[in-house]
DNA sequence: CTGAAAGCGCTTACAG
DNA sequence: CTGAAAGCGCTTACAG
């Protein structure tokens, strides 16, 4: 613990020790070039020794805008979340912002309501909003125009309408569809999160779109939801026993189905080859190793923030900035066993 | 996007409409009870016709407190950063502050005084640390000790000597070696991560003091670092091939291990038992089901929050919290193959 | 119970 | 380039 003075330093002190005014000593903090440098130097120094610290309050108070964005997200507990969470959180700190954040989980108006009083009541420079799902959009819809806001999406998640950052889940799926259906299997099943609903995921339609470009069969889709239990027993209980290729929402569902496989004595990747999506730190670990997706889930929240940073800046509406997912191919994934056919 | 005035109306706003003065208006908003009922309901029309929201940062120039309270923490990436940080933020949106985040990861003196400065430019209400690692620990040091600060901690991680709520880590050890032991082991092996180091960890010990308290002997501890694929690799080279018993450091540890055991063709838990700690949503999904012990990670984040709460009222130094771990026993745990011995 | 007034720590026209 | 002064939106003694 350093020992303080009672009360911390401020611009008068500042200003006394330098021998100026306290407007001067206010510029050299805002605007250095238009002081002489005999005074700049001397405030320098006086805020050294000081070690002065600008009060942030008042900075806000006089122009209505502090150096903080806030963030509205989800569960930020879950993988996608808390990626973009940190991407953002790491373009702020550079840029001498500190981050607040909101979670928004579920549609209910009231938590909807007070949890964007909170983040409204302060003075924030802008607000990011992590747009995967249809609460965050709610939250979204309650922000006033005049504050700047930009939104981190993956496709047709930003429903908001706000300038945002994106991932190309759509094209992420059309690769590991491509994958599957290239190693020689007849056609690629697909468990869902969420599905039907009337956001829709790209993941889902890039899934779809792959299956028709190339003339598959399109089995019905099975639905999940976000629990990974809940995706072994919705494989248990509508995967038909002659799926030999299953492209799964997320790798999360991803491990529910191979705990099912490996529940019914399905071997991975000889009877059945189970792709994921987004590589989370786990999936390698897996066993077997899990084929999946790679999102930039950390791209995507720097991504989202250089759009906000425009915003801010008053610049023409940003343009969308797209990331690119990869396909990253391990052991889960492999040849069906009658690939010979025609 | 709802439509509003240029200027978000003002506490003299609401002065005018109610017809009393600024004064009246502010007691109301911060101590009804003085108010005439007449004016106060006069006062909290105008409120809701104008739709007034209070502007944090005038407030908080004058009192040099916000309501908002900055947490410091690692990666929050990680399971246990991220779900202390879910605790935390969803108690403080119940007593309506908000939460700043500043992510510490690494020991750099220009990384942590950084971003120490960023989080004390606010007129924070106070800080909580995520004390898990030395890296949280430096920038602790940092703040001054008129901020009001706790910590959340385990066992031996609470290195700055500030109040605390900690989650007994020692104790699940204790449970989980002992559930070991009790299956039949001879002994129990253990991963551990940071080790040996001048922290330690209150993990290792408990496994250390239930060895020593059954007279079972003491195998060397297998180092290894926070990555799953090292703690596999680390299993592979360091774990003797008549190992019967694994205690590991954490979830993700445990999972390293487990695909070292099959990789190595080893059966779980026929030829070898594994328990994991923390009980990560995953650990009930693997193959076999992963025993470990769960950490009420947000229920510390909670505590954390009511400590702080506490030293910001002024209370006496309130004394530490402790939340309680338990023992989850699933597929990857079993009797020796060989326990019928005496 | 209520109002007039000072002041929190800054920034920013306005003069010079 | 520099200083004196007003003012950002509140809270809080101080009188009454």
């Amino acid at each position: 613990m350093v020992e303080r003075p009672p009360r911390a330093p401020g611009i008068a002190d500042v200003a006394r020790m330098a021998g100026v005014s306290v407007a001067t000593v206010s510029r050299v903090l805002n605007d250095p070039g238009v002081v002489s440098e005999r005074r700049r130097t001397a405030v320098q120094d006086a805020i050294v020794r000081l070690g002065y610290r600008p009060n942030e309050a008042a900075r806000a108070l006089k122009s209505g805008r502090q150096k903080m964005i806030g963030v509205i997200t989800g569960n930020t507990t879950r993988y996608g979340f808390a990626s973009v969470l940190r991407g953002i959180e790491e373009a702020a700190r550079e840029g001498d912002f500190l981050v607040t954040i909101t979670v928004v989980e579920n549609g209910d108006p009231d938590h909807v309501r007070s949890a964007v009083e909170l983040v409204l009541s302060q003075p924030l420079s802008g607000i990011i909003g992590i747009e995967f799902d249809e609460f965050v959009t709610a939250a979204l819809a309650r922000i006033p125009a005049t504050m700047p806001t930009a939104t981190a999406a993956m496709v047709g998640t930003n429903r908001s309408g706000l300038p945002y950052a994106w991932l190309d889940d759509e094209l992420g799926a059309r690769l590991a569809t491509e994958h599957l259906l290239a190693l020689g299997h007849r056609t690629v099943h697909h468990l869902a999160v969420d599905y039907p609903n009337d956001i829709g995921h790209g993941r889902t339609y890039g899934y779809l779109a792959e299956l028709a470009a190339r003339d598959a069969p399109v089995p019905p889709v099975v639905a999940t939801d976000w629990a990974p239990m809940s995706a072994r027993a919705a494989a248990i209980e509508h995967l038909p026993d002659d799926a030999t290729a299953v492209f799964c929402f997320n790798d999360e569902v991803a491990m529910g189905v191979l705990r099912a496989m490996a529940d019914q004595g399905r071997a991975v990747p000889g009877d059945v080859s189970v792709v994921g999506f987004d590589d989370m730190p786990l999936a390698e670990v897996w066993t077997p190793g899990l084929t999946t997706v790679r999102m930039d889930f950390a791209g995507l929240g720097r991504a989202a923030f250089e759009v906000l940073r425009a915003t801010m800046a008053g610049a023409p509406p940003p343009t969308a900035r797209a990331i690119r997912p990869s396909l990253v191919v391990r052991g889960s994934s492999g040849a069906p066993r009658a690939a010979a056919r025609p």
